[in-house]
DNA sequence: TGGATGTACCTATCAGTGATAGATAAGGAG
DNA sequence: CTCCTTATCTATCACTGATAGGTACATCCA
């Protein structure tokens, strides 16, 4: 048993019991061990969820980045479903990430994809700005989505069903249209800029 | 003690010590009662969290409803405002929140501030599509944006300071901007409509 | 070869958690 | 005077994350 083996566990998991009812007595016996042998590999319970969120990024991590000379729209658009599906493919995804901090990868992966923006023409500050925005609109949609999901009781009387895909698509087109908007009227000097936090 | 004493204690107990370390003891305890006490007014602490959840909103929930003739989109502005301004207000906010349902008085708001929209000449399905985005872009920025204070190690050297207030207040005029553009290339004529379902 | 060191687990135990069962006191209604 | 409801109590449950300290085994170095 190694970190990595955990950690898969770990998320196998997850898509069983959900992030609220993850244990380490039962993550333990799933692995053929006892509890307190999970703490010789993390230091706390906190540590090995950062790591289930790092590794259940990993298809979005590691999707290839922007080229230069790629329309810079259609990249937008995918870059955010891309964080969307991934978001997606494990359940309570959305919150498993909100609890975690970006790596130094992501962060490399940031300001690459910023390059690329600005490179495409684009106001440097705009273009984080619609990153941050289309990231974070995204952790919010997805988090609605998965708690509609997850343990719902009494609903489907509520709002009959949402098409969250096509909410996700309206809002992201609204966004992607804003900093089109912005690009196309672009005369101001973009200004000294705050920095990224968590884009994706 | 009552409910409300309970939910009111509840909510100051959440400013000091986080979400996460919510105990009902602790909270009995404040309450100058035994832990199982509160299990006469809530049926578990989901329900209690609840509570505490739909209490805090109650600013936002309570603040004036859009009246006709006022300007759409500064009403946009201000009304999302204030929904992050109130997520703001408690510890947490934006986590108590999103575990949470939206019961059946702001259902009534919502259907009046989309009826307000379409009223203003914007189409249905584009308002409705802006108020959700304009939503779960809230929830996701307060979200990060609590993240970063509440226990935060180890960061400070990462992203220095994120001006918070910038970064929404920017993703949220992309999204108007992005509503605007939508408005104004509307090729319908923005009939002064009749409602059906105008409850409030 | 043999001791030292580090790895990867174990057992035992801790304080704290949400929740339930069942008793009890107070107060109003008939 | 009795019945019922309200609001609390005590006692206890199974479970949680975490720590302390011991143990078998492998590798490395003298």
């Amino acid at each position: 048993m190694n970190r990595e083996t955990v950690i898969a566990q770990a998320l196998d998991l997850l898509d069983e019991v959900g992030l609220d009812a993850i244990s380490t007595r039962q993550l333990a016996r799933r692995l053929g061990v006892e509890q307190p042998s999970l703490y010789w590999h993390f230091r706390n319970k906190k540590e090995l969820l950062s790591a289930m969120a790092e590794a259940a990024m990993a298809p979005h991590a590691t999707a290839p980045l922007p080229a230069p000379g790629q329309d810079w729209r259609e990249w937008f658009l995918d870059n955010t479903r891309s964080f969307r599906r991934t978001l997606l493919m494990r359940r309570d995804g959305a919150r498993l990430h909100s609890g975690s901090s970006p790596g130094p990868a992501d962060l490399d992966r940031i300001a690459h994809k910023m390059a690329f923006l600005t490179a495409s023409g684009l106001p440097e500050k705009d273009a984080q700005m619609a990153m941050m925005a289309a990231s974070r609109f995204t952790v919010g949609s997805v988090l609605e989505e998965q708690a509609d999901t997850d343990s719902s009781t009494a609903r489907a009387a509520n709002v009959p069903t949402i098409d969250h895909q096509a909410a996700f698509e309206a809002g992201l087109a609204l966004i992607l249209d804003g900093l089109a908007h912005r690009a196309e009227h672009a005369q101001e000097p973009t200004r000294p800029l705050p920095d990224p936090d968590r884009i994706n």
